[in-house]
RNA sequence: UCAGUCGGCCGGACGGCCGCUCCGGCGAUCACCGAAAGGUGGCUGGAGAGGAAAGUCCGGGCUCCAUCGACAUACGGUGCCGGAUAACGUCCGGCGGGGGCAACCCCAGGGAAAGUGCCACAGAGAACGAACCGCUUCCCCAUCCGAAAGGAAGGGGCAGCAAGGGUGAAAAGGUGCGGUAAGAGCGCACCGCGGGUCCGGCAACGGAUCCGGCAUGGCAAACCACACCGGGAGCAAGACCGAAUAGGGACGGCUACGCGGGCAGCUCGCUGAAAGGCGAUAACGCCGCGGGAGCGAUGUCGGGCUCUCGCCGUCCGGGUAGGUUGCUCGAGGCAAUGUGCAAACAUUGCCCCAGAGGAAUGGCCGUCACGUACCAUUCGCGAAAGCGGGUGGUGCCCUACAGAACCCGGCUUACAGGCCGGCUGAUGUC
Protein backbone atom coordinates (compact mmCIF):
# COMPACT_ATOMS: atom_id res chain seq x y z
CA UNK A 1 0.00 0.00 0.00
CA UNK A 2 1.57 2.80 -1.09
CA UNK A 3 0.95 6.97 -0.09
CA UNK A 4 -0.15 9.41 -2.53
CA UNK A 5 1.64 12.17 -3.38
CA UNK A 6 1.01 14.06 -6.44
CA UNK A 7 -1.63 16.64 -6.68
CA UNK A 8 -2.65 15.39 -10.27
CA UNK A 9 -3.82 12.01 -8.19
CA UNK A 10 -5.71 13.92 -5.86
CA UNK A 11 -7.43 15.82 -8.57
CA UNK A 12 -8.31 12.56 -10.25
CA UNK A 13 -10.05 10.75 -7.48
CA UNK A 14 -11.88 13.51 -6.24
CA UNK A 15 -13.83 13.01 -9.10
CA UNK A 16 -15.01 9.25 -8.39
CA UNK A 17 -17.22 8.00 -6.52
CA UNK A 18 -17.34 9.41 -2.62
CA UNK A 19 -19.15 8.50 0.80
CA UNK A 20 -20.08 10.72 4.13
CA UNK A 21 -19.38 9.67 7.14
CA UNK A 22 -19.66 11.75 10.41
CA UNK A 23 -15.99 12.36 11.17
CA UNK A 24 -14.56 11.95 7.02
CA UNK A 25 -15.38 11.70 3.41
CA UNK A 26 -14.45 8.43 1.69
CA UNK A 27 -13.62 8.85 -2.22
CA UNK A 28 -12.23 6.30 -4.47
CA UNK A 29 -11.52 5.70 -8.03
CA UNK A 30 -9.75 2.14 -10.34
CA UNK A 31 -6.70 2.76 -12.16
CA UNK A 32 -5.94 1.81 -15.43
CA UNK A 33 -2.23 0.21 -14.52
CA UNK A 34 -1.93 -3.00 -11.94
CA UNK A 35 -0.55 -1.17 -9.37
CA UNK A 36 -0.86 -1.30 -5.54
CA UNK A 37 -4.06 0.30 -3.77
CA UNK A 38 -2.85 3.76 -2.59
CA UNK A 39 -4.04 6.02 -0.46
CA UNK A 40 -3.75 10.08 0.16
CA UNK A 41 -5.36 12.18 2.69
CA UNK A 42 -6.45 15.53 3.05
CA UNK A 43 -7.32 18.14 5.65
CA UNK A 44 -8.06 21.84 4.97
CA UNK A 45 -7.41 24.31 6.54
CA UNK A 46 -11.17 25.09 7.85
CA UNK A 47 -10.49 22.10 9.76
CA UNK A 48 -8.63 23.86 12.38
CA UNK A 49 -5.00 24.54 13.71
CA UNK A 50 -1.68 23.19 12.50
CA UNK A 51 -1.99 20.86 15.54
CA UNK A 52 -5.34 20.06 15.24
CA UNK A 53 -5.37 19.05 11.36
CA UNK A 54 -1.93 17.28 12.25
CA UNK A 55 -3.77 15.01 14.85
CA UNK A 56 -6.85 14.58 13.05
CA UNK A 57 -4.75 13.25 9.82
CA UNK A 58 -2.28 10.81 11.99
CA UNK A 59 -5.57 9.28 13.59
CA UNK A 60 -7.14 8.79 10.19
CA UNK A 61 -3.80 7.05 8.99
CA UNK A 62 -4.25 4.95 12.06
CA UNK A 63 -7.26 3.84 10.77
CA UNK A 64 -6.20 2.78 7.77
CA UNK A 65 -3.66 0.94 9.01
CA UNK A 66 -5.80 -1.09 11.58
CA UNK A 67 -8.45 -1.80 8.20
CA UNK A 68 -7.88 -5.32 6.93
CA UNK A 69 -6.43 -5.21 3.77
CA UNK A 70 -9.01 -7.35 1.80
CA UNK A 71 -12.10 -4.20 2.30
CA UNK A 72 -10.07 -2.25 -0.17
CA UNK A 73 -10.00 -3.05 -3.48
CA UNK A 74 -6.65 -3.58 -6.11
CA UNK A 75 -5.52 -1.10 -7.91
CA UNK A 76 -7.61 1.41 -6.48
CA UNK A 77 -6.64 5.17 -5.40
CA UNK A 78 -8.61 6.30 -1.96
CA UNK A 79 -8.58 9.89 -0.53
CA UNK A 80 -10.15 10.02 3.36
CA UNK A 81 -11.10 13.68 3.58
CA UNK A 82 -10.61 14.54 7.05
CA UNK A 83 -13.65 16.40 9.13
CA UNK A 84 -13.42 18.05 12.45
CA UNK A 85 -15.32 15.71 14.49
CA UNK A 86 -12.42 13.53 13.21
CA UNK A 87 -10.70 15.18 16.91
CA UNK A 88 -12.66 13.38 19.72
CA UNK A 89 -14.29 11.05 18.49
CA UNK A 90 -14.37 7.48 19.61
CA UNK A 91 -11.62 5.20 17.51
CA UNK A 92 -13.42 2.32 17.87
CA UNK A 93 -16.45 4.06 16.04
CA UNK A 94 -14.44 5.70 13.41
CA UNK A 95 -13.08 2.12 12.54
CA UNK A 96 -16.51 0.72 12.16
CA UNK A 97 -17.34 4.09 10.18
CA UNK A 98 -15.03 3.36 7.42
CA UNK A 99 -16.04 -0.10 7.16
CA UNK A 100 -19.70 0.54 6.47
CA UNK A 101 -18.34 3.42 4.17
CA UNK A 102 -16.19 1.10 2.14
CA UNK A 103 -18.79 -1.80 1.69
CA UNK A 104 -21.22 1.14 0.60
CA UNK A 105 -18.36 2.40 -1.83
CA UNK A 106 -18.14 -1.23 -3.10
CA UNK A 107 -21.88 -1.28 -3.05
CA UNK A 108 -22.37 1.88 -5.19
CA UNK A 109 -19.32 1.07 -7.55
CA UNK A 110 -19.41 -1.84 -10.05
CA UNK A 111 -21.67 -0.99 -13.10
CA UNK A 112 -22.08 2.77 -11.92
CA UNK A 113 -19.00 4.48 -13.01
CA UNK A 114 -21.70 6.54 -15.15
CA UNK A 115 -23.52 8.12 -11.98
CA UNK A 116 -19.78 8.24 -10.49
CA UNK A 117 -19.16 10.51 -12.89
CA UNK A 118 -21.70 12.83 -12.72
CA UNK A 119 -21.66 12.76 -8.68
CA UNK A 120 -19.03 15.18 -8.41
CA UNK A 121 -20.21 17.98 -11.21
CA UNK A 122 -23.26 18.74 -8.48
CA UNK A 123 -21.69 20.84 -5.68
CA UNK A 124 -20.47 22.75 -8.56
C1' U B 1 2.92 34.07 58.12
C1' C B 2 0.48 37.38 54.76
C1' A B 3 0.73 40.99 50.79
C1' G B 4 3.70 42.71 46.84
C1' U B 5 7.73 42.99 43.30
C1' C B 6 11.70 41.20 40.12
C1' G B 7 14.41 37.17 37.86
C1' G B 8 15.23 32.04 36.43
C1' C B 9 13.48 26.98 35.36
C1' C B 10 9.97 22.93 34.11
C1' G B 11 5.85 22.33 31.15
C1' G B 12 3.70 15.06 32.83
C1' A B 13 6.65 10.05 34.22
C1' C B 14 7.12 4.70 33.41
C1' G B 15 5.61 0.35 30.67
C1' G B 16 3.11 -2.82 26.68
C1' C B 17 1.42 -3.67 21.48
C1' C B 18 1.41 -1.69 16.46
C1' G B 19 3.63 2.02 13.16
C1' C B 20 6.40 6.69 10.63
C1' U B 21 10.99 9.74 8.93
C1' C B 22 16.29 10.24 8.73
C1' C B 23 21.42 8.46 9.52
C1' G B 24 25.12 4.36 10.12
C1' G B 25 26.19 -0.99 9.36
C1' C B 26 25.08 -5.73 6.87
C1' G B 27 22.81 -8.06 2.63
C1' A B 28 20.43 -8.89 -2.34
C1' U B 29 22.95 -7.03 -6.73
C1' C B 30 17.56 -8.94 -7.28
C1' A B 31 12.43 -7.35 -7.91
C1' C B 32 8.81 -3.44 -8.77
C1' C B 33 7.22 1.81 -10.56
C1' G B 34 8.81 5.44 -14.41
C1' A B 35 9.89 7.30 -21.41
C1' A B 36 14.01 9.24 -18.59
C1' A B 37 16.07 11.68 -14.49
C1' G B 38 15.23 9.03 -10.39
C1' G B 39 12.35 6.48 -6.63
C1' U B 40 10.52 2.16 -3.57
C1' G B 41 11.47 -2.61 -1.07
C1' G B 42 14.87 -6.70 3.77
C1' C B 43 17.47 -7.16 8.70
C1' U B 44 19.83 -4.49 12.55
C1' G B 45 21.77 -0.25 15.84
C1' G B 46 21.00 4.96 16.86
C1' A B 47 18.37 9.79 16.63
C1' G B 48 13.66 12.42 16.11
C1' A B 49 9.35 19.50 17.74
C1' G B 50 8.95 24.49 20.99
C1' G B 51 9.40 28.08 24.85
C1' A B 52 7.05 30.22 22.14
C1' A B 53 8.39 25.82 16.57
C1' A B 54 3.24 30.96 16.21
C1' G B 55 2.53 36.38 14.26
C1' U B 56 6.05 37.37 10.00
C1' C B 57 7.04 43.05 13.05
C1' C B 58 12.61 44.46 12.84
C1' G B 59 18.04 43.03 12.12
C1' G B 60 21.68 39.77 9.69
C1' G B 61 23.92 35.35 7.01
C1' C B 62 23.13 32.86 2.27
C1' U B 63 21.31 33.15 -3.03
C1' C B 64 19.96 35.52 -7.44
C1' C B 65 18.88 40.17 -9.98
C1' A B 66 23.38 40.21 -17.52
C1' U B 67 28.40 44.07 -14.94
C1' C B 68 26.50 47.27 -11.03
C1' G B 69 29.81 52.10 -9.89
C1' A B 70 28.92 57.20 -8.41
C1' C B 71 25.68 61.24 -7.38
C1' A B 72 20.86 62.98 -6.73
C1' U B 73 15.58 62.65 -6.13
C1' A B 74 11.66 60.07 -4.26
C1' C B 75 10.10 56.63 -0.59
C1' G B 76 10.57 54.15 4.10
C1' G B 77 12.69 53.82 8.97
C1' U B 78 15.20 55.55 13.48
C1' G B 79 15.54 59.91 17.11
C1' C B 80 18.20 61.71 25.60
C1' C B 81 23.63 59.84 26.49
C1' G B 82 27.41 56.00 26.69
C1' G B 83 28.41 50.91 25.87
C1' A B 84 27.47 45.64 23.90
C1' U B 85 26.84 43.37 19.04
C1' A B 86 27.69 40.75 12.56
C1' A B 87 23.49 44.05 12.91
C1' C B 88 19.00 46.01 15.03
C1' G B 89 13.60 49.60 16.22
C1' U B 90 17.21 44.57 20.61
C1' C B 91 20.01 44.25 25.20
C1' C B 92 22.97 46.51 29.37
C1' G B 93 24.45 50.77 32.35
C1' G B 94 23.28 55.85 33.13
C1' C B 95 20.50 60.77 32.77
C1' G B 96 15.72 63.44 32.80
C1' G B 97 10.24 63.27 33.70
C1' G B 98 5.96 60.63 36.06
C1' G B 99 3.71 56.83 39.65
C1' G B 100 4.27 53.89 44.28
C1' C B 101 5.22 53.88 51.86
C1' A B 102 9.02 50.71 49.50
C1' A B 103 11.23 46.80 46.43
C1' C B 104 10.24 48.50 41.77
C1' C B 105 7.46 50.03 37.43
C1' C B 106 6.14 53.34 33.15
C1' C B 107 7.82 57.11 29.10
C1' A B 108 7.26 58.00 20.58
C1' G B 109 12.14 61.20 26.00
C1' G B 110 15.80 65.41 19.82
C1' G B 111 13.89 70.57 16.99
C1' A B 112 7.79 74.65 18.14
C1' A B 113 11.70 83.04 18.90
C1' A B 114 12.95 78.26 9.83
C1' G B 115 8.18 78.24 7.95
C1' U B 116 2.95 76.38 7.00
C1' G B 117 -1.25 74.36 9.51
C1' C B 118 -4.74 72.90 13.52
C1' C B 119 -6.69 73.87 18.73
C1' A B 120 -13.99 70.99 18.67
C1' C B 121 -17.74 72.42 22.62
C1' A B 122 -18.03 76.20 26.14
C1' G B 123 -16.29 81.09 26.69
C1' A B 124 -15.70 88.21 26.32
C1' G B 125 -11.11 86.25 24.63
C1' A B 126 -7.48 80.15 21.98
C1' A B 127 -2.25 83.67 19.81
C1' C B 128 -0.99 90.82 15.08
C1' G B 129 -2.10 89.50 23.57
C1' A B 130 -8.58 89.56 25.45
C1' A B 131 -12.50 92.61 28.72
C1' C B 132 -18.67 89.56 29.77
C1' C B 133 -19.66 90.23 35.03
C1' G B 134 -16.45 93.18 37.86
C1' C B 135 -12.91 96.97 40.59
C1' U B 136 -11.48 102.41 40.66
C1' U B 137 -10.25 108.18 40.15
C1' C B 138 -12.75 112.20 37.87
C1' C B 139 -17.28 114.73 35.63
C1' C B 140 -22.72 115.11 35.16
C1' C B 141 -27.90 113.93 36.86
C1' A B 142 -31.19 113.31 40.61
C1' U B 143 -32.74 111.01 45.98
C1' C B 144 -32.01 110.67 51.39
C1' C B 145 -29.45 112.35 56.07
C1' G B 146 -27.08 116.91 57.89
C1' A B 147 -27.13 124.06 59.86
C1' A B 148 -22.71 123.30 57.06
C1' A B 149 -18.35 120.56 55.90
C1' G B 150 -19.49 116.07 54.27
C1' G B 151 -21.57 111.03 54.10
C1' A B 152 -24.73 106.91 51.97
C1' A B 153 -26.89 104.18 48.04
C1' G B 154 -28.50 104.75 42.43
C1' G B 155 -28.12 106.08 36.99
C1' G B 156 -25.08 108.01 32.89
C1' G B 157 -20.28 109.55 30.67
C1' C B 158 -14.69 110.05 29.76
C1' A B 159 -10.73 107.14 31.29
C1' G B 160 -7.63 103.50 34.14
C1' C B 161 -7.10 98.12 35.67
C1' A B 162 -6.73 92.86 35.07
C1' A B 163 -6.98 91.46 41.45
C1' G B 164 -11.78 88.49 42.09
C1' G B 165 -15.89 85.66 39.44
C1' G B 166 -17.33 82.69 35.36
C1' U B 167 -15.88 79.13 30.70
C1' G B 168 -12.47 75.47 29.35
C1' A B 169 -8.00 70.01 28.55
C1' A B 170 -5.30 74.65 28.41
C1' A B 171 -6.45 81.81 30.02
C1' A B 172 -0.42 84.61 29.38
C1' G B 173 4.81 82.77 35.31
C1' G B 174 3.25 80.89 40.98
C1' U B 175 3.00 82.17 46.47
C1' G B 176 3.62 86.00 50.07
C1' C B 177 4.70 91.05 51.46
C1' G B 178 4.95 96.03 49.95
C1' G B 179 2.68 99.42 46.75
C1' U B 180 -1.75 101.92 44.52
C1' A B 181 -7.61 105.57 43.27
C1' A B 182 -8.05 100.48 41.87
C1' G B 183 -4.43 97.41 40.11
C1' A B 184 -0.25 95.32 37.66
C1' G B 185 7.14 91.97 37.97
C1' C B 186 5.37 98.17 39.39
C1' G B 187 9.19 96.84 43.58
C1' C B 188 11.22 92.93 46.92
C1' A B 189 11.91 87.57 48.87
C1' C B 190 11.50 82.38 47.63
C1' C B 191 10.27 78.93 43.66
C1' G B 192 10.04 78.59 38.22
C1' C B 193 11.99 80.36 33.24
C1' G B 194 15.96 82.29 29.94
C1' G B 195 21.18 83.68 29.40
C1' G B 196 26.49 83.99 30.99
C1' U B 197 30.67 82.12 33.93
C1' C B 198 32.97 78.37 36.94
C1' C B 199 33.16 73.29 38.85
C1' G B 200 32.02 67.72 38.32
C1' G B 201 31.03 64.06 34.36
C1' C B 202 33.59 60.76 27.95
C1' A B 203 28.41 62.44 27.45
C1' A B 204 23.07 63.02 28.38
C1' C B 205 23.08 66.02 32.57
C1' G B 206 23.91 67.85 37.57
C1' G B 207 25.73 71.64 41.15
C1' A B 208 27.27 76.63 42.46
C1' U B 209 27.09 81.69 41.28
C1' C B 210 25.92 86.18 38.62
C1' C B 211 22.67 88.70 35.37
C1' G B 212 17.65 89.60 32.99
C1' G B 213 11.65 91.36 35.75
C1' C B 214 10.94 87.64 32.17
C1' A B 215 4.20 88.64 26.54
C1' U B 216 6.04 85.34 22.77
C1' G B 217 1.11 78.39 24.90
C1' G B 218 -0.07 73.02 23.17
C1' C B 219 0.16 69.53 18.97
C1' A B 220 6.02 67.47 15.27
C1' A B 221 2.23 59.03 16.52
C1' A B 222 0.10 67.27 11.37
C1' C B 223 3.19 68.78 7.23
C1' C B 224 8.06 69.94 7.85
C1' A B 225 13.47 71.19 8.74
C1' C B 226 17.92 68.53 10.97
C1' A B 227 21.10 64.12 11.87
C1' C B 228 21.86 59.01 10.84
C1' C B 229 20.46 54.28 8.25
C1' G B 230 18.40 51.50 3.98
C1' G B 231 19.57 49.11 -3.99
C1' G B 232 15.55 45.08 -5.02
C1' A B 233 13.61 40.21 -4.49
C1' G B 234 13.45 35.86 -1.74
C1' C B 235 14.92 28.55 -0.35
C1' A B 236 8.38 28.66 -4.38
C1' A B 237 16.07 32.04 -3.71
C1' G B 238 19.49 29.39 -6.60
C1' A B 239 22.26 24.94 -8.89
C1' C B 240 22.13 20.18 -11.56
C1' C B 241 19.31 16.28 -14.32
C1' G B 242 15.24 16.14 -17.46
C1' A B 243 9.17 13.99 -20.99
C1' A B 244 5.03 15.90 -24.09
C1' U B 245 3.90 20.56 -26.66
C1' A B 246 5.42 25.43 -28.53
C1' G B 247 9.75 28.30 -29.81
C1' G B 248 15.86 28.40 -30.87
C1' G B 249 20.86 26.58 -33.36
C1' A B 250 23.50 23.11 -36.99
C1' C B 251 22.97 20.14 -41.55
C1' G B 252 20.09 19.21 -46.19
C1' G B 253 16.49 21.30 -49.53
C1' C B 254 13.33 25.22 -51.40
C1' U B 255 15.48 30.05 -54.06
C1' A B 256 14.06 33.38 -49.04
C1' C B 257 17.53 37.92 -47.56
C1' G B 258 17.06 45.55 -43.06
C1' C B 259 21.18 48.37 -45.50
C1' G B 260 26.23 49.14 -46.72
C1' G B 261 31.40 47.75 -46.88
C1' G B 262 35.70 45.52 -48.07
C1' C B 263 38.13 40.81 -47.02
C1' A B 264 39.37 34.66 -49.43
C1' G B 265 38.90 31.66 -43.53
C1' C B 266 34.98 28.30 -45.91
C1' U B 267 33.32 28.30 -51.98
C1' C B 268 34.19 28.26 -57.43
C1' G B 269 37.35 28.91 -61.91
C1' C B 270 42.25 29.24 -64.16
C1' U B 271 47.40 28.17 -63.43
C1' G B 272 51.41 25.37 -61.07
C1' A B 273 54.86 19.14 -59.61
C1' A B 274 53.89 21.46 -54.98
C1' A B 275 54.04 25.62 -51.77
C1' G B 276 51.53 29.18 -53.80
C1' G B 277 49.79 32.89 -57.42
C1' C B 278 45.79 35.32 -60.33
C1' G B 279 40.64 36.08 -60.81
C1' A B 280 35.36 35.57 -59.67
C1' U B 281 31.55 35.53 -56.25
C1' A B 282 29.88 36.69 -51.36
C1' A B 283 23.75 34.03 -49.63
C1' C B 284 27.88 31.50 -44.23
C1' G B 285 31.41 34.09 -41.24
C1' C B 286 33.78 39.19 -40.26
C1' C B 287 33.36 44.72 -39.78
C1' G B 288 30.31 49.10 -39.79
C1' C B 289 25.59 51.58 -39.81
C1' G B 290 20.39 51.48 -38.94
C1' G B 291 15.57 49.89 -37.05
C1' G B 292 12.87 47.18 -33.19
C1' A B 293 12.54 44.82 -28.20
C1' G B 294 14.61 44.38 -23.27
C1' C B 295 17.86 45.98 -19.28
C1' G B 296 17.64 49.17 -10.98
C1' A B 297 11.43 52.65 -8.02
C1' U B 298 13.04 57.04 -11.00
C1' G B 299 16.49 60.56 -13.25
C1' U B 300 21.48 62.15 -14.79
C1' C B 301 26.46 60.75 -15.85
C1' G B 302 29.71 56.78 -16.81
C1' G B 303 30.51 51.97 -18.55
C1' G B 304 28.02 48.95 -21.33
C1' C B 305 25.24 44.31 -22.29
C1' U B 306 21.52 40.67 -24.34
C1' C B 307 18.06 39.28 -28.13
C1' U B 308 16.07 40.02 -33.06
C1' C B 309 15.59 41.36 -38.43
C1' G B 310 12.91 33.87 -44.46
C1' C B 311 10.14 28.71 -44.91
C1' C B 312 9.99 22.67 -44.87
C1' G B 313 12.67 17.47 -43.25
C1' U B 314 17.10 15.11 -39.64
C1' C B 315 20.40 16.04 -35.26
C1' C B 316 21.75 19.29 -31.04
C1' G B 317 21.44 22.89 -26.93
C1' G B 318 17.97 26.20 -23.36
C1' G B 319 13.41 25.43 -20.67
C1' U B 320 8.09 23.50 -18.41
C1' A B 321 5.68 19.09 -15.66
C1' G B 322 8.65 15.88 -12.74
C1' G B 323 13.27 14.41 -10.07
C1' U B 324 17.87 15.49 -7.30
C1' U B 325 20.27 19.20 -4.58
C1' G B 326 20.40 23.62 -1.63
C1' C B 327 19.57 20.97 3.80
C1' U B 328 21.91 21.48 8.21
C1' C B 329 28.77 22.02 12.13
C1' G B 330 26.22 26.73 13.35
C1' A B 331 27.54 34.64 14.94
C1' G B 332 26.30 25.94 17.64
C1' G B 333 25.54 24.02 22.71
C1' C B 334 27.52 22.72 27.84
C1' A B 335 31.23 23.45 31.69
C1' A B 336 35.36 25.90 33.93
C1' U B 337 38.58 30.12 34.31
C1' G B 338 39.59 35.29 33.41
C1' U B 339 37.93 40.61 32.30
C1' G B 340 33.69 43.87 33.06
C1' C B 341 28.70 47.06 37.70
C1' A B 342 26.23 44.66 33.50
C1' A B 343 24.79 43.40 28.40
C1' A B 344 28.83 40.67 26.78
C1' C B 345 33.73 39.17 25.34
C1' A B 346 38.21 36.04 25.53
C1' U B 347 40.73 31.33 26.49
C1' U B 348 40.65 26.08 27.43
C1' G B 349 38.13 21.40 27.53
C1' C B 350 34.05 18.29 26.14
C1' C B 351 29.81 17.26 22.86
C1' C B 352 27.23 16.54 17.66
C1' C B 353 21.86 17.74 19.04
C1' A B 354 15.23 16.74 13.75
C1' G B 355 15.93 17.47 8.64
C1' A B 356 9.99 16.45 6.42
C1' G B 357 8.47 17.83 1.49
C1' G B 358 0.02 16.25 0.19
C1' A B 359 4.83 17.43 4.70
C1' A B 360 7.92 12.05 9.73
C1' U B 361 8.41 12.86 15.31
C1' G B 362 2.48 9.10 16.15
C1' G B 363 -2.11 5.71 17.42
C1' C B 364 -4.47 2.57 21.08
C1' C B 365 -4.10 0.88 26.14
C1' G B 366 -2.41 0.15 31.33
C1' U B 367 -0.07 1.91 35.95
C1' C B 368 1.40 6.15 38.81
C1' A B 369 1.96 11.16 39.93
C1' C B 370 -0.12 16.32 39.91
C1' G B 371 -4.61 19.22 40.22
C1' U B 372 -9.78 19.58 41.37
C1' A B 373 -14.99 18.17 43.17
C1' C B 374 -17.83 15.05 46.36
C1' C B 375 -18.30 11.28 50.21
C1' A B 376 -16.45 8.50 54.42
C1' U B 377 -13.09 8.33 58.47
C1' U B 378 -9.57 10.38 61.80
C1' C B 379 -6.21 14.00 64.39
C1' G B 380 -5.21 19.13 66.33
C1' C B 381 -7.30 23.98 67.95
C1' G B 382 -12.09 25.76 69.69
C1' A B 383 -17.77 26.68 74.12
C1' A B 384 -19.76 26.32 69.19
C1' A B 385 -19.95 27.64 64.14
C1' G B 386 -15.81 26.49 61.80
C1' C B 387 -10.52 26.33 60.37
C1' G B 388 -6.08 23.42 59.28
C1' G B 389 -3.97 18.52 58.29
C1' G B 390 -3.67 12.96 57.40
C1' U B 391 -5.81 8.39 55.21
C1' G B 392 -9.24 5.78 51.90
C1' G B 393 -12.87 5.64 47.84
C1' U B 394 -15.35 7.60 43.36
C1' G B 395 -15.76 11.01 39.30
C1' C B 396 -13.53 14.73 36.17
C1' C B 397 -9.16 16.78 33.66
C1' C B 398 -6.75 12.33 31.89
C1' U B 399 -3.51 17.91 30.20
C1' A B 400 -2.67 24.69 28.79
C1' C B 401 -0.90 27.55 24.41
C1' A B 402 0.39 25.10 20.47
C1' G B 403 3.54 21.45 15.28
C1' A B 404 10.07 22.68 12.78
C1' A B 405 9.51 24.00 6.67
C1' C B 406 16.92 27.61 4.57
C1' C B 407 19.52 29.17 9.12
C1' C B 408 20.67 32.62 13.15
C1' G B 409 19.87 37.44 16.79
C1' G B 410 15.60 40.00 18.79
C1' C B 411 10.57 41.86 19.50
C1' U B 412 5.35 40.84 20.02
C1' U B 413 1.33 37.74 21.11
C1' A B 414 -0.89 32.85 23.47
C1' C B 415 -0.26 29.63 27.75
C1' A B 416 -3.56 24.69 32.53
C1' G B 417 -0.46 23.76 36.35
C1' G B 418 4.06 23.71 39.18
C1' C B 419 9.19 24.63 41.27
C1' C B 420 13.41 27.76 42.89
C1' G B 421 15.82 32.28 44.30
C1' G B 422 16.62 37.76 45.36
C1' C B 423 14.37 42.14 47.29
C1' U B 424 10.38 45.33 49.74
C1' G B 425 6.27 46.37 53.21
C1' A B 426 3.15 44.74 57.32
C1' U B 427 2.31 41.52 61.43
C1' G B 428 3.64 37.72 65.14
C1' U B 429 7.31 34.88 68.23
C1' C B 430 12.20 34.43 70.54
Amino acid sequence: MDRLRQRADFLAVANGARVNSAAFVVQSRRREDLGPIRIGFTVTRKNGTATERNRIRRRLRELVKRLDVISMRPHHDYVLVGRRAALDRDFAAMLDDLRSALHRLERQGPGSTETARRQPKKPD
